[in-house]
DNA sequence: CATATTTAGATACTATGCGTATCTATAATT
DNA sequence: AATTATAGATACGCATAGTATCTAAATATG
């Protein structure tokens, strides 16, 4: 008769994906969610204490940065082409719309998951794209430049979230903008460069 | 007895400013806007049809990007941390929180708007910076690959908005990304590479 | 300057969602 | 088997969304 913990977390979280898909985000509410996952509000504010939290709980993984395999066996063209469609199918799996929205709406807590996400994707790059590269000769050996690792990512993001016209494609990214700068692979000229 | 047209904009414009320095842009509200301004909401309704546009009206100008003069006549790092720093000073008048916000309820015309305002900042980096650095052999004179100019502006805003707690600072932009970049001043490599 | 038009300002209304409180019957835990 | 936690249902007060209606004053027009 009354269902279990799991079976209501999976209905609500099938009837946010559900309202998200049909509604968007701004019409996502704790009542509709509710009154589609056929439960009641108390049940939700016991789980979530804001509406992003509801959504971002019941996406799920799809936001979180899981390592695709063998990016390191790639040449360094292929394995930054291969993270960069990788980050952004991630991104698509959610959507513009509602991942604006959820960067609108995050508070503090969701902030810091975010900048989390996005130091994992910097780590990925550095570690599984351009340390082999080096290893095989085809980078030099100096360090990169404080702040380069964050390129990549910010003009993708740059690109899904704001140019929802016509972006650039990968590749322009990776020859017009990630290869030149790693390849200058200069040491920092200014006060304050760091290393990575 | 009845303000004038311009006074009861005044008024609001004022209202939404203050609610915002206030509460923050969550609680910003027709009807808390109407309160504070004496005024009532269809007056609102009759002006704005969302909250965004109400908000973004009322901020103006803070947001939309005038171009700093005397840019041309520096030396290519001084020009470019001189538009960094501009840009940078722009957002901080409205805030990230309010920025966040107002992106995560923007719709189609409005996201227009800020592609507009990203092109316009792209086009003074090229025309006022970039341009006169190549006229005086500061930079050689191969054409930028598309793309590049954005590069500053997306790693600015993507500090900006998401890394709250320690953003590179503006020289390490500079000189660590965007002088790199740059100077590498490569052909593209890839398929489509254009110029600007 | 007189007339026509617009719209500020006030009020009222329906509808929706928020967030909390309360109760019970059942699932989970020990 | 006894205890604890919580699903499920209902209800409530409150704030805001968005619209409709009316009037009197500001603005535009000829």
């Amino acid at each position: 008769m009354r269902r279990t913990k799991n079976e209501v977390e999976e209905a609500i979280a099938a009837a946010v994906r559900d309202e998200l898909a049909e509604h968007g985000y701004a019409k996502v509410s704790f009542e509709g969610v509710a009154r589609r996952a056929n439960t009641s509000k108390p049940v939700l504010y016991r789980r979530y204490s804001s509406r992003a939290e509801m959504v971002l709980t019941s996406l799920g993984r799809s936001l979180w940065f899981e390592v695709p395999t063998g990016l390191s066996q790639l040449p360094l063209r292929q394995g930054i082409l291969a993270l960069l469609r990788y980050a952004r199918n991630r991104s698509e799996v959610v959507g513009a719309d509602t991942l604006r929205a959820l960067i609108g709406e995050a508070d503090k807590t969701i902030l810091a998951l975010l900048t989390r996400a996005m130091e994992k994707a910097e780590g990925i790059l550095a570690e599984q794209v351009i340390a082999p590269a080096v290893d095989r000769g085809e980078l030099g050996p100096e360090p990169i430049a404080s702040g380069v690792l964050c390129v990549p990512f910010a003009v993708l993001r740059e690109q899904f979230l704001f140019r929802t016209n016509v972006p650039m494609t990968l590749e322009e990214i990776a020859d017009n903008i990630c290869l030149p700068l790693l390849k200058a692979a200069t040491q920092p000229q200014g006060a304050s460069g760091g290393q990575v």
